[in-house]
DNA sequence: GAAGATTGAAGCATCAATCTTT
DNA sequence: AAAGATTGATGCTTCAATCTTC
């Protein structure tokens, strides 16, 4: 115990990670309920959907989900097995593949959507006062920065 | 898209989540770096050194660490494949079996210590003021109630 | 040889089935 | 039959090795 932090950051940490444990835990469960994508498919889906073309080289695509390359590889695979993405080769670099999002996918994105904003409002904004929304997103924001400088 | 959440809303949610995978990432990589126990074993030991007799029924330590039964099972036979806890066999109830923390136990978790307050404090508090520190474990640790409603 | 991506092997988590004791 | 715990099977993640193209 040579390190010292004072209670209150304790506190704060603790609760920073049961907060996430608890509210990720709630909402997969509630996606799985009803039979929707799990969040990692989700966070896949929605990063495709927002980039130009709705394609995004493997490489890219790993490194905005935080994940390995081959992490990167097996999740697409899964995707692709279920349809909701579709692998192209890169026509400049043939070492490159592509992943794209197929019409499928892009419709199991939007009924996906209203179970996980649901989640989200009532889980995790609901407790919180509009003022501490604001402080989360900004305090939060910059911890992250932090870690990532 | 008809859920209808505000734009803080979801920045605050992602900043929650991005900022949960980068500390908690970056705190993990050191301590592998060190050779340090990783982070689950940590919370394991730490449960066990905070009750009385140091000792847990293997039902009670997985509800404490959110887990399944089996979860609990498979995480304890590691620890105490490296000698860090030890199995007992309940005397009142001879179904049950406990985990008891041994003196190694104990000692790798005051040589994780220093390390992980040391994440904590430079990842996750020193970007933060006092104040905001303060509204994250009141606001967190009430969304966290929410959801364990 | 280096970069992009994939694959084999190993570790970890979870569900359902099983064993033991109550 | 029910509760406590473990085990078998399966799926996911990561590291290291490999293949292809630059």
């Amino acid at each position: 115990m040579t390190q010292a932090i004072d209670e209150i950051g304790l506190d704060a940490w603790r609760a920073f990670i049961t907060a996430h444990a608890a509210v990720i835990g709630a909402i997969e469960t509630e996606l799985a309920e009803r039979n929707l994508i799990p969040l990692v498919w989700y966070d896949v889906l929605t990063v495709l959907s927002e980039v130009p073309g709705r394609r995004l080289r493997m490489g890219d695509l790993a490194r905005r989900l935080v994940l390995t390359r081959s992490g990167a590889t097996r999740l697409v695979d899964r995707l692709e097995s279920a349809g909701l993405i579709a692998r192209e080769r890169a026509p400049e670099d043939r070492r490159g593949a592509a992943a794209v999002l197929t019409p499928r996918g892009a419709a199991a994105l939007r009924k996906a959507w209203p179970v996980y904003a649901g989640g989200i409002s009532r889980l995790f904004l609901a407790p919180l006062a509009p003022s501490e929304i604001n402080l989360l997103a900004t305090a939060l924001a910059r911890v992250r920065d932090h870690v990532d400088r």
